[in-house]
DNA sequence: CAGTTGTTGTGAAATAAATAACAGACGTAG
DNA sequence: CTACGTCTGTTATTTATTTCACAACAACTG
């Protein structure tokens, strides 16, 4: 069993490993990726011992093939499909990011109660009627989710989705969800995180 | 030395205490607001401990004033000020949701580099050229960011806002910041978050 | 008023996570 | 080929966080 925090890592890693190495760079050293990742050396290597892949001294570790090996934890045997609902301001703006880069999660749709938003495609996704969750999740297998309902409807809209079938869920309502533990729920509320760096940044100095 | 995760949930309590709680009720105890925020009664006991308040056995806590309590050590003596700089999608729709409430958190300035964006007042909210950082920061006297700029832009805009003296910055693009230890930093990176939930939403069945 | 019930605050124990430490492997220089 | 310096994998240690457990206390009950 992974830790949570370790599989947040691994995908940093992995987005540095494709997108901030030279292309030429065929091997590097843990403290090399670790200093590009903000962490030590150590958790690094302990990060990869988690999934099992090992460097070679001297050598450090192969860029392509770590990225694959993470991959092959990360990402499962097949895509991810993945719904949202609530296209308001902040559900757009999710959609229209994921739409706009290539990867295994897949949106496969959208969900809403405005009619001027369902039976329409938007950013790149179809919006069904919030009324269909359970048809659509079925049918298109879908097994994680995001909430970017107003916080009233998040409980609501959660146990639709549980009850349908999703697994997994990003809630980025600041309302926390009673979900059953069989379901993943992770929390993104932005007025919390906002709070406590502006509590911290009050602790401190900004001189060195 | 208050730690970060207690005041994080310190926050969400607070956001119970207001507006999840019937008016009429006058005071609650620990078991039924860890209930509401999803934590067990004993940690709740514990955060509150951390900022000094005390209830009473048989009456537990006062609805009123533990929310006070908890809003003095959260918020500073005076608001504080917050700059956001990348008014793109995401940019854009976290200042809509920040203006939309009225809170101890005060948005007052936007940055962008697009000139189709600068000068002009969005989101109700007045829209600096990127490379007026110093000089609003200063003037408006800012302690707080957020950056929701392309990943390439990132590191530079962080630096400028802490030069110009931000001491805490959340961050939303998916790279990893390098800022001196006396900033306080708070990452949101909406895809290691989306592929954290997607794998375990993977290990777990969905049956309970 | 004594007994009962149910709650709080908190020290102690358990668990989780990060850091440090080091033996052994690899490459290299001479 | 040997000696040396550097790096890895992993164990041990430290640190942080959560849970447990319970004495002390307030409010009822009869
Ligand atoms: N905008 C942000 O950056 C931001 C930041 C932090 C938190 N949030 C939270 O995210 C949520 C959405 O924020 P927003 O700014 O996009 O709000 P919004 O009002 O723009 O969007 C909400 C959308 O959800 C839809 N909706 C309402 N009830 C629904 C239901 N039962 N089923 C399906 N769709 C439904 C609405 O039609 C609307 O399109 C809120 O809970 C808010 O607190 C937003
Ligand atoms: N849209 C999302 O929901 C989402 C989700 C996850 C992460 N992100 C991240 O947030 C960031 C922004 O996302 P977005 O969808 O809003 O992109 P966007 O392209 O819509 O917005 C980016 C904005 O930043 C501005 N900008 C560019 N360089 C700048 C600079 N040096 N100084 C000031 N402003 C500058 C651009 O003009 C633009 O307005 C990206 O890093 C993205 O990876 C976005």
């Amino acid at each position: 069993m992974i830790s949570d925090r370790t599989i947040e890592r691994l995908s940093l890693y992995r987005w540095l490993l494709e997108m901030r190495i030279d292309p030429g760079t065929v091997n590097l050293f843990s403290h090399q990726l670790a200093s590009m990742a903000c962490v030590s050396p150590a958790q690094l290597r302990r990060d990869l011992m988690a999934i099992g892949y090992s460097g070679s001294p001297g050598k450090g570790y192969l860029v392509k093939d770590l990225a694959r090996s993470i991959g092959s934890v990360l990402d499962g045997s097949e895509p991810s499909r993945v719904a949202l609902v609530g296209m308001g301001n902040l559900g757009r703006a999710i959609v229209s990011f994921l739409r706009g880069r290539k990867s295994h999660l897949q949106i496969v749709a959208t969900f809403d109660t405005d009619c001027r938003k369902t039976g329409r495609v938007i950013s790149g996704c179809r919006c069904y009627n919030q009324d269909q969750i359970e048809e659509i999740v079925e049918k298109e297998k879908i097994s994680v989710a995001v909430v970017t309902v107003p916080s009233g409807a998040a409980q609501m809209v959660a146990d639709r989705l549980v009850n349908a079938g999703v697994t997994g869920i990003l809630n980025y309502a600041p309302v926390p969800l009673k979900l059953p533990d069989c379901v993943y729920l992770e929390n993104r509320d932005v007025t919390a995180a906002l709070e406590k760096v502006a509590y911290f940044a009050r602790k401190s100095t900004g001189r060195v």
